[in-house]
DNA sequence: ACAGAAATAGGACGCGTGTCCTATTCTTTC
DNA sequence: GAAAGAATAGGACACGCGTCCTATTTCTGT
């Protein structure tokens, strides 16, 4: 069984805890804490406080693209996969009620901070959507695919931001239902005869 | 002509700052040096940090009514309220490109700071969403105008989300017209001649 | 004009922070 | 088993913060 070493453990538990707190309201000694090491000891892995940052955001993008992947390999139509995506949000709704969407709450925390890895972080919604442009371009919608793409985005964001704000998981089904029903009146219709 | 009092200059600098910034950002030494007054003079009017922000929202929340009331008058159709409520999007769309939607920001960062102000701030949201939702109603839509009203603020939260994380103005114009077009579907067609 | 209150200035305090340093312990390598 | 380096501990530092205090100036009512 796979150890991890303790510079794993410190970006778990960053990642957690930005997720949970947000980023400047995270200290050193937090994470420290968390995985009980000492605050000398956090200091011989990350010198600064960017640079555990640009570590969590690292893991959360590898992350996220191992999730793509596979949903990429598992899903058998371009209409499946985007059915995943938009059935995180159900799977994630616990945590979305309490914190929200973890890489929409990070990028406008970093926003306001006006934070120079602000980029980086914005490299998750672009990974998100690149992937739904492609499953859109798939679809057959080659000349909206990213307007389609940005708006599933949006979507989401807008559904982790209420649903957090109200401490409301049942508003995250309703939408998602809504999200079901739209992306099956996007479907293209087949003239074929399907039996 | 009405000059502002001390104290309302500075609730109007922390106003601005908190949205530029966020909250916890946002020192008593920043909002003093806007509006070119002492610490001391900052103590003077407010004891403690809360107490700023709380007549903050007091403000949001006074100036929302105040925006919704008129809208309420001049618009002669629940259609053209809501359609007053969807372009506020692009009013205000090089401030949310820069710094977010204000309520939603806002909101997301007291949910992270686990800070006593959460309601009083999602009071905010409230306040739109009966707002909405009395619109749907007179639209005629009884039964799920709290559904239709929730999902419009999704929408628009999303939309001032992703605007600000890509720095996208045009974005907002592209999903203004989606929201101008859901709007226009969700219309009873009338049956009664109009000519 | 003057007393009392309101308003303003500016410094003091304690705390938590990110950062940095040095000493000690553990692990590896020959 | 000893030397070398990696890993860990824990304290020191300067700084900014929210908070608090006291002295001074300005305003107000009679």
């Amino acid at each position: 069984m796979r150890v991890q070493t303790t510079r794993e453990q410190i970006i778990a538990a960053a990642d957690q805890l930005f997720y949970r707190q947000g980023f400047e309201q995270t200290s050193f000694a937090d994470i420290a804490n968390a995985v009980q090491i000492s605050r000398g000891n956090f200091y011989y892995h990350f010198k600064i406080k960017d640079e555990i940052l640009d570590a969590v955001l690292q893991v959360r993008l590898a992350n996220a693209q191992k999730m793509l992947e596979q949903w990429e390999s598992q899903g058998k139509t371009p209409a499946d996969r985007l059915r995943s995506f938009i059935h995180i949000l159900i799977a994630n709704r616990a945590k979305i009620k309490r914190y929200g969407c973890p890489v929409g709450s990070l990028s406008t925390e970093l926003a306001k901070l006006n934070h120079a890895a602000q980029d980086e972080a914005n490299k998750l919604f672009t990974l998100f959507r690149t992937w739904l442009r492609r499953q859109f371009t798939l679809l057959g919608r080659k000349s909206d695919a990213d307007q389609l793409a940005m708006h599933l985005l949006a979507r989401s964001q807008g559904i982790a931001t209420l649903a957090n704000a109200f401490h409301d998981e049942k508003f995250i089904r309703q939408e998602v239902r809504r999200l079901d029903d739209w992306l099956k009146a996007l479907l293209p219709t087949t003239t074929r005869k399907t039996g």
